[in-house]
DNA sequence: CGTATAGTTGATTTGGCTCAACATCGGTGG
DNA sequence: CCACCGATGTTGAGCCAAATCAACTATACG
């Protein structure tokens, strides 16, 4: 075997003051609460946005802190991370360009309720939430939308919730590259690649379980040509089989 | 010992035909979302409102079907729960008068996502989603109290993720008595009494476990005198220890 | 290339589930 | 009013999935 890479990821190439005016127009419209606006009011609103360039790793807010803003990604990727009290962290989601995150509640008091960390370098918009409250009054169904979506997140929590009180750590392994796979999968040779550096670290903390259990899992999958993987990578070989997982044992 | 009733829960007297429209007005009025609005505007919002009858274990809606209203309790009480595949329940909340429960969603198309059964038998008000989204629309105010409740329940849902991927069933059972006590507790001579009929099988389903081993950690707490328990009643004589147990061990 | 980081695999331990037998409560009907 | 019986709760024994601890290997990056 020669000594090429052996990811299958495609290396980004990020332009560093990638925050053009162009691009916070396109991603603030582009946010499924703005998307009725016209190009004036969005204009308008994106006055109230600042913007900011992070590197790798680093930390947008953390768990605990009073939460004020609204951050969007215009370019980049971040992940949501809580701690258990075990030290190991809880993955609660991985986001890409268009996906928001932060405070979302209109009144003041609240607290982040998690930790965000850049995981590719990152163009993050912010908009305090006072600002945010006068547009979401100002549009009731922008409120409406964002409602919307938080009930969805809802809904998904208590999916996990259901799953971690009586399903395998196996299902929850499937359950979880199902979701990653729809949300970042992109058709390769390999199968279907997630397109994001992804630990057994991580998987562990989406599913609730230790790296070396994921692991274990992951090997049996591969065994099984279900999944094809490696270091920080992993690619979906077969659907189906990964689908009947998730309720089979 | 003599052959009176053991248990200390007070036995309710319900009127069957309750929803007078005092009472309908008097809720309405104490919903959050509708706290700011004058007596014009609620007696308005009344007339969406239609309400029913329930007796003990009738089931109002369930897990799956087409979500079409938001219910609200005028009197008595009802028990959401949802179905895990090992044919356990799991408890989602207890809900009294004056809490509303359904859906919250102003588009079309979602499903209940869970199952409400009426614990003691109840008069439930309820008003479909179009009439709903029409008057978010216009209060706005509304609509952002109504995210604010929701973001408040993700949070709470994201709390039990946590608790289930890395604390022990005692803890677990330790922090869900202390947030039924919260939620339902009065001082009695005995202690702390939660005030609904609540079996060894509900806790377990509050706290992603089998009702043996539930039983087993109350019979722990009891003999530590930290509560005291019976037939579907339970008070807690040592709230402090009760706390500490959350993040012992 | 060398090394730190990530991943694998095995051995051992254990919390909590399952199955099972029994005890107790409290509502019901004789 | 009391005896009975179904529902609820308790307790024990055995088992198993997954955690923990530990030694080792492979990978990618400088």
């Amino acid at each position: 075997m020669n000594k090429r890479r052996k990811t299958p990821l495609e290396i980004e190439n990020i332009e560093v003051n990638s925050c053009t005016i162009d691009l916070r127009m396109k991603i603030i419209h582009g946010l499924p609460f703005f998307q009725n606006l016209s190009d004036k009011e969005i204009s308008q609103i994106n006055k109230s946005f600042s913007d900011t360039h992070y590197n790798t790793d680093d930390i947008i807010y953390l768990d605990g802190e009073k939460a004020a803003r609204l951050c969007v990604i215009a370019s980049g990727s971040v992940k949501l991370v809580k701690q258990n009290r075990n030290g190991n962290e809880i993955l609660i989601d991985i986001l890409k360009p268009g996906e928001f995150f932060g405070n979302l509640d209109p009144f003041e008091g609240s607290i982040y309720q998690e930790t965000a960390v850049v995981q590719t370098q990152a163009c993050i918009m912010k908009i305090d939430t006072g600002n945010f409250r006068n547009i979401l009054n100002t549009y009731p169904s922008a409120a409406l939308t964002v409602l919307d979506i938080t009930l969805k997140r809802l809904r998904e929590s208590q999916e996990i919730v259901k799953q971690l009180s009586s399903y395998s750590v196996e299902s929850r392994v499937a359950y979880t590259l199902l979701k990653l796979s729809e949300k970042l999968g992109e058709e390769k040779d390999i199968g279907l690649l997630i397109q994001i550096p992804l630990s057994r670290n991580d998987i562990a903390g989406m599913t609730g379980t230790t790296p070396e259990t994921a692991s274990r899992i992951l090997s049996r999958m591969q065994k099984e040509n279900i999944i094809q993987t490696g270091r920080k990578w992993l690619a979906i070989k077969n659907i189906d089989l990964l689908n009947k997982m998730i309720d089979l044992k």
